[in-house]
DNA sequence: TTGTAAGCGTTATCAA
DNA sequence: TTGATAACGCTTACAA
């Protein structure tokens, strides 16, 4: 069914059927009232393709993330979703697992389709993707880099926060609870660069303390039995350990089980903490001290931005958004009588 | 960059590209090289919507999930993208937030880009959607149902399994472990048609065999917190029932959380099997007997039946998918000394 | 308030 | 092996 033929059933013709789909107000009461029936009669569904043609610009915004199937981005996705949404756009996805050749190539296929707006996870492209990236900035389609937040910026605006602050203030929490040998398990995925980032941070702050820093990367596979794994050539290679950070919940929670298991104390022995703040970790006992990233606010205001950006033909802002320390149980103070509250982390304006 | 622009360079004309983009061997070696090199300076990237307007169809297919976040989908969508990426065709994704009316919404703007083929959740739709479907198919687009297998079918093939099957699987597994007071743990999502299903098959094998069945939904809100609180309600209002099964793992591992705080010995004093096969539920002492339906196959299979449905030109074939119930420790036998291996579902063409 | 004409960037068809 | 021409279904710009 096409435009032509819902207005041969109106007794117009078919600029005027668009023209009453675009804005109403523009039509005739009587004339909108007999396209209304046609429309209805007809079940017409506007064809995208030959609007998007013609109108010279999509109704489409891509995002691309690492995995559709993590849910810390799923999180983002639909935060992603529900801004867009409201102003009637639609959302295309595409996932990289985690690769950045699959980037470029995502990239390369999204494009094609001439999104209005672009938003990306992370900050680290390859060439390729980078190239396209640019190009696509270039020519006004408004990008936005997701879940960062670096001083390194190739030029494009972040929306996310800063992941070696957010190391560091799990070694503080740490090192405030008295721990001097600590450890750090990073995720199995080399490319997964956020991970490695608040290792970084997590190490340098440590050290700037006068603490040790063991770093490990967590096995391939089940990132439970990962866990499980981290700490037992913990316990086995460095005894001295006295606190481990894990790149994500399922790592520590892992870790949490297996010294259940184990009758490993924690904290008492070994104090635990994690990322992400997946809610398993609360249910845990002793609970997981973890930090709460942004997961939804950075979809939401991802697409808040773009959609402001579309608006006003102006580049799109970036913007630090909070992340939260949450103390639990985990990392308790075996000295003193438990943690010290929420700490919130830094927000404002890029 | 439009396909004539590069044509200028390679000094032909835009068809030529174009056939050259398509069907590489149709063009002489010594053009074919002209035309890459103009490719490659030029940065063409081909515009989809002109592409599949000119063409008359699409390389997209669209899939409806009820919800992006809950992984289970995550791996079905995973499968079918996997499954589609092979053959070159792209994946729209659309989620409801189980609700059909946003499935109906949700499928009239994926109909808008012509989709090649359609996927979506389930047997149930509204009036609007199932309408929508329809001409769809007679208009010769391949139409799958992922995640059912049931007599009453729509007219649409549909790539699952028998949730009533499943769910009758779980009880007896829990009768030949002697129980007789069962419990059925509801999802709190009134739209999780599936839930219910596998609750309805459980209850009637379990009034077959003479056992006694209560049926309670689990509170909204966070599902380990939901899985808590059903303990204490059961145990508080039904303390003779010996054995539960939950609507999925998550509410699952919440009862066994909750039992290990509360020190109610599983399975001795009540045992739990869940639904799922979430990671979590091997890591739980005691480890929680589940089912596990064939998340990633059902959307691999969908993704090549739909494709075979394209090329075939016919519509697409349904199949049973089959599961696998998993004896662990929630449901061991207090008894005897554990469970009896894995029981495969049943398999085989639709 | 409605309509006409042109064109968006590509592919199908047919011709050379 | 390559090209000319005519669509595809819609929107923009302008005219009536």
């Amino acid at each position: 069914v096409t435009l032509a033929e819902v207005a041969a059933h109106a007794q117009v013709t078919a600029i005027t059927v668009s023209r009453f789909l675009r804005e109403p107000a523009l039509v005739a009461p009587a004339t909108a009232e007999r396209i209304r029936e046609a429309l209805e009669r007809t079940g017409y569904v506007p064809n995208r393709q030959a609007g998007q043609l013609a109108g010279g610009r999509s109704n489409m915004v891509a995002a691309i993330i690492p995995s559709i199937a993590n849910s810390i981005f799923a999180e983002t996705v639909q935060g992603l979703a529900d801004a867009l949404q409201s102003q009637g756009l639609e959302l295309m996805l595409a996932s990289t697992g985690y690769s950045q050749e699959r980037e470029a190539e995502q990239l390369r296929a999204v494009l094609g389709w001439f999104p209005r707006a672009l938003a990306v996870t992370g900050r680290r492209h390859s060439a390729a993707a980078l190239a396209l990236l640019r190009d696509a900035q270039a020519s006004g389609v408004p990008v936005i880099e997701m879940w960062d937040q670096h001083a390194d910026a190739e030029g494009f605006a972040q929306v996310g926060f800063d992941h070696e602050a957010a190391g560091r203030a799990v070694a503080q929490h740490l090192l405030e609870r008295g721990h001097r040998r600590l450890a750090y398990v990073d995720s199995g995925v080399a490319e997964d660069f956020r991970a490695r980032e608040r290792g970084d941070g997590f190490a340098a702050a440590a050290r700037a303390a006068g603490a040790s820093v063991l770093r490990l990367a967590a096995a391939p596979g089940d990132a439970f039995d990962a866990g499980r794994a981290a700490l037992h050539s913990l316990l086995g290679t460095a005894p001295a350990v006295t606190a481990a950070a894990f790149a994500n919940d399922h790592f520590a929670a892992g870790a949490l089980l297996e010294a259940q298991a184990g009758a490993v104390a924690v904290p008492q022995r070994l104090a635990v903490a994690g990322f992400g703040d997946f809610a398993l970790g609360r249910q845990l006992r002793p609970s997981l001290t973890t930090l709460r990233p942004p997961r939804q606010a950075i979809g939401l205001e991802t697409g808040l931005r773009l959609i402001e950006a579309v608006r006003s033909g102006m580049p799109p802002q970036g913007c630090a958004l909070p992340w939260e320390l949450l103390p639990r149980q985990s990392t308790a103070d075996a000295r003193a009588g438990g943690g010290s509250g929420r700490r919130p982390g830094p927000a404002g304006a890029q």
